[in-house]
RNA sequence: GGCCCCGUCGUCUAGUGGCCUAGGACUCUGGCUUCUCAAGCCAGCUACGAGGGUUCGAAUCCCUUCGGGGCUGCCA
């Protein structure tokens, strides 16, 4: 969350007038609350073991009736109750739901009903005292004075348990936080996005040299827009524009493409002092560069002209590497086209045509080389410059050539056109 | 099974009764430009899940239906 830019004033590491604010650490709070229910009558202990509850909502499932607790130890004895204790049993603390329906207006749903018939007793504490989700959140959203809770849409039919716990810890509905259910975002497969779907570690997209404020930008476009036809927008914008209310209740699908046109936007959105800082980290983790300054000025040099040119960060590496190796390697393709006899040519003539050039800046190289081998031996730009790119860059795709040429300098791009010679 | 949520181009979306013969973006296709690859520019393909209503008029309101998803735990 730190990466991507997003932060929060109030909770663990920032502290904050309602702590403290790990779960672990409030475990006495929670026991106080369920024993206060307990007091009042809004909760009971259930001494139901997990393998009757189980036997019972097997049964109900095969009646056609919904599974859910059945409300057994709702009304216990005193008999029965010294009978389950002499049995060594341990209760669990459980909700009592009361009949009646929960109402409530989803930010982004609109209102939402559910009548209580449905919504079982829950359980609020384990037997072996430790608290359930459903009574921490509920208790921290109301200790914490939580405004609004946001979260995913699979959490909306626990609503009403939480607006339960509320209620009987006496919050008067006024009090309530709102609700707003987020859709989900799904893989393109049509499941939810997860683990096992898609790649959904964030360290990966850092990793591949996508930018945060590209992943903000492009998550927040999904399930959301700002109303006009703009897509590319800044974190401050995003800060500035976002509503809940704008936010879409269907659910979205994860779509790569666009995350990566939206990242390439960003990137080439870059001031090279920025775009460097970036860049960087992944020519020396490739050991493409040690780090050394005179290297990190060469490749501030080198970033202009390949800033429009990459999608990811990672794709720096590929592209300077020519940069910085001492005889370039030819992949497959480009070894075949250099070993041409047309290409040999080329080369040759390429290399004499420089030879006398001194002044080596990409205009004084361009203006040397179209000489010689578009005037001279009347080639298109296309056959005459491939031959010449590989040599010097070890592949037929590149930067663009001359300035390429520039920043390798004199001496490295002739003994690059010699080696290239058969 | 029950309850709940959702349904506009392939994808993300705009759209809240007439401005919609449905707009934008990404993708895809074709073209221009061009030293490769990109970028940029132009053009094109393609959508209101279906069926009924209401209305002078519906993507927008109502009903039904189909489809997708979630929940149905001593998980969160």
């Amino acid at each position: 969350m730190k990466w991507l830019g997003l932060n929060w004033d109030e909770g663990p590491e920032v502290g904050g007038p309602y702590g403290p604010y790990l779960q672990s650490q409030r475990l006495e709070v929670y026991t106080d609350w369920a024993n206060t229910f307990l007091k009042n009558g809004d909760a009971y202990n259930c001494y139901c073991s997990t393998e009757e509850l189980e036997r019972r909502r097997e049964a109900q499932r095969e009646a056609n009736q919904a599974p859910g607790y059945d409300g057994k130890c709702r009304s216990l004895t005193s008999a029965e109750i010294s009978k389950y204790e002499s049995e060594g049993r341990k209760p669990v603390i459980r909700m009592r739901m009361p009949d009646g329906e929960t109402r409530f207006t989803d930010l982004i749903r609109g209102e939402v009903v559910f009548e209580h018939k449905f919504v079982p007793d829950f359980v609020l504490m384990r037997a072996d005292g430790s608290p359930l989700y459903t009574l921490a959140v509920a208790v921290d959203d109301v200790l914490m004075k939580v405004t609004h809770v946001l979260r995913g849409e699979d959490l909306l039919s626990s609503t009403p348990r939480q607006i339960r716990v509320y209620q009987a810890m006496g919050v008067a509905s006024s009090d309530f936080p709102a609700f707003a259910h987020l859709p989900f975002v799904m893989g393109t497969d049509n499941a939810k996005l997860s683990k096992r779907n898609g790649e959904v570690s964030i360290a990966w997209y850092r990793e591949e040299g996508f930018l945060p404020e590209a992943i903000c930008n492009y998550l927040a476009l999904l399930g959301w827009s700002p109303g006009d036809d703009r897509e590319n927008i800044t974190m401050e914008e995003l800060v500035q524009l976002f509503t809940i209310e704008r936010v879409n209740s269907s659910p979205a699908r994860f779509d790569m493409k666009k995350l990566e046109a939206i990242n390439g936007d960003k990137i080439r959105a870059l001031d090279i002092e920025d775009f460097l800082k970036r860049a960087l980290p992944f020519l020396i983790e490739a050991k493409v560069i040690s780090g050394l300054a005179e290297e990190i000025a060469l490749v501030k040099k080198a970033l202009p002209i390949i800033q429009e040119r990459i999608i990811r960060l990672k794709e720096v590496i590929p592209m300077l590497g020519f940069l910085f190796v001492e005889q370039v390697e030819f992949d497959q393709e480009s070894a075949t086209r250099i070993g041409e006899a047309d290409a040999q040519k080329v080369v040759g003539v390429a290399l004499d045509s420089l030879e006398p050039v001194t002044d080596w800046n990409h205009t004084q190289i361009e203006s040397a080389l179209r000489g010689s081998l578009i005037d001279g031996l009347g080639l298109k730009p296309r056959n005459a410059f491939g031959p010449v790119r590989i040599a010097v860059t070890g592949s037929h795709i590149s930067p663009p050539l001359f300035e390429s040429m520039e920043l390798l300098g004199r001496e490295r791009c002739l003994s690059r056109l010699k080696s290239a010679i058969r």
